[in-house]
RNA sequence: GGUGCGGUAGCCAAGUGGUUAGGCACUGGAUUGCAAAUCCAUGAACAUCGGUUCGAAUCCGAUCCGCACCUCCA
């Protein structure tokens, strides 16, 4: 089996060979931590989760890093506008960041360098493409590079460089540059930066927004290594600028493999701050659904393909959820106390290896969750006639822990029950007994202010977390 | 104008030449003091038009529709 993954450079799919041949090293474009990142953002590093943890099952070592943008135009603006110092500031979004991740269950990368604290690289690196005649400085100060001079410039997007044409933005300094699509290294310092600036051989200013990429991931991953990731709106130029910066600096392959997402949309248009159709994970926390069920809705559209965010789906994902639950308590009421595992029962033996030939496939999930949802269904049925056994039990949850490192959704904590709970479900449990029916009623209307549910089991009431 | 992605049942979503994808919802059944929950069963589809083929959701051509990128958006 290999893990074959999409690389946008070739348009095709490509198996996943590590460059060192057992360490996948991988560089993902973090957030710009100037507001609450959305969930069309999170889309972003749902992928890069999966992609790891995948990479990780595969038998594979990973080293990722995510870079924090911690100063560009919007940062400096918003902290300026507020009156509060640029690191303090954005110390509330990286804070923000970080507490989202951990409430989606993403995996920490190895790394989070904010781009702050690798000034001294960026300008080694310019410096770099100074010396063999990539970059230049213009009248205002600023440093740009030029693009004319990188003959592979635009092999990422497949730019026709002809083609690009006037129904692109015109840039403000463009007259200050060789070519118009020329981009920034170096800013030179405006006044509207307040005290953002730091020194460089060529004044003061500050970096431009592709180097920082460029200078952490090489610094931090080596001059060539694996995967680099983003959302496909980074192709260009974003990931084609930073070929250019860094294979002209070094002379060497950049990133092997190239990855990118999809957007997520909302009604047929994407998620983003300046349509104003956006939400932030805690709003829709604040609407009582769970950071499980919003990094399901995430994780089970295919990466490449546009996921069209709806409320709806996030209430249908409550019932699948409960099923692969109700499936998972099952199992570990089974298991009990043995911990030796047997071997598979029938029904489960072919499940691992449809998973896995699903998610080799360019992680294909949907393959890769209905392997799942066959598994249980199965699984149902045959427990209704041939009851498991202990070890079975075991096997199956081994597997399910398995499964779950690369979907992180399966297990569910243990719900802590408060005293009260129980008494009044051992109340309802002589009340039931006596027949009283008003009484139990009445206890279990009780329970479900107390968030919970009872259910009347052959083998006695359970209770489950509304 | 250039580049790229897409249109599959009520909704979401896999599938790239022949075999039940899967999930949610609906409906029926089992279970239950009644419920809830759970479990089982179940129909239904490939944007349009043409072509290739024994056979097309899948390949080819045309058309229609949607979305994105084209200089600091994940």
């Amino acid at each position: 089996m290999a893990f074959k993954i999409y690389n946008t450079m070739s348009r095709t799919k490509e198996e996943l060979l590590p460059l060192d041949g057992e360490h996948v090293r991988m560089y993902t474009c973090g957030p710009t931590v100037y507001n609450y990142a959305h969930i069309g953002n999170f889309r972003a590093y749902m992928f890069e989760d999966l992609l790891r943890r995948y990479i990780k099952f595969c038998g594979f070592k990973v080293t990722q890093v995510q870079n924090l943008t911690d100063v560009d135009d919007k940062t400096i603006r918003a902290s300026i506008e507020q009156g509060i110092p640029l690191k303090e500031y954005t110390k509330t979004y990286i804070d923000a960041f970080f507490s989202d991740l951990a409430k989606l269950n993403i995996e920490p990368a190895e790394h989070y360098p904010a781009a702050t604290d690798y000034i001294p690289e960026m300008i080694t690196l310019i410096e770099k493409l100074f010396e063999k005649g990539y970059a230049y400085q213009s009248e205002d100060g600023s440093v740009y590079y030029s693009i004319d001079k990188f003959a592979d410039y635009g092999k990422l997007a497949r730019l026709d460089r002809e083609g690009m044409q006037s129904g692109a933005r015109v840039d403000q300094d463009e007259y200050d540059k060789d070519n118009a699509a020329d981009f920034a290294l170096w800013k030179a310092y405006v006044p509207e930066d307040g005290d953002v600036v730091w020194d460089s051989p060529w004044g003061r200013g500050r970096p431009g927004w592709h180097i920082e990429c460029s200078a952490m991931s090489m610094k931090l991953l080596g001059e060539s290594f694996d995967i680099h990731t983003g959302g496909v709106d980074n192709i260009f130029p974003h990931h084609e600028d930073e070929i250019a910066q860094s294979e002209a600096a070094t002379g060497k392959p950049y990133s092997k493999y190239w990855m990118h997402c999809g957007y997520l949309v909302v009604d047929g248009k994407k998620m983003s701050k300046s349509l104003g159709n956006f939400y932030t994970l805690r709003e829709i926390m604040d609407m009582g659904y769970t950071g499980r069920e919003v990094r399901y809705e995430l994780l089970t559209g295919h990466y490449r393909q546009s996921l069209n965010f709806a409320f709806k789906s996030l209430d249908a994902n409550r019932a699948a959820l409960k099923r692969l639950d109700e499936f998972s308590v099952k199992m570990k009421e089974s298991m009990g106390s043995e911990t030796e595992a047997s071997e598979l029962p029938v029904w489960a033996e072919s499940t691992r290896a449809r998973f896995a030939e699903a998610m080799d496939d360019d992680m294909n999930i949907s393959g890769a969750m209905a392997a799942i949802f066959d598994m249980v269904h199965a699984g149902n049925k045959a427990l209704a006639t041939v009851p498991i056994t202990k070890k079975e039990a075991v096997a199956i949850s081994n597997l399910w822990e398995e499964l779950d490192a690369v979907l992180g959704i399966l297990e569910r904590p243990e719900e802590e029950i408060a005293d009260e709970v129980m008494e009044l479900l051992k109340a309802r449990t002589l009340a039931r007994a006596e027949k009283d029916w008003s009484e139990s009623d009445r206890i279990r209307d009780a329970l479900a202010e107390f968030g919970w549910t009872v259910k009347d089991t052959p083998e006695g009431p359970k209770l489950r977390k509304i």
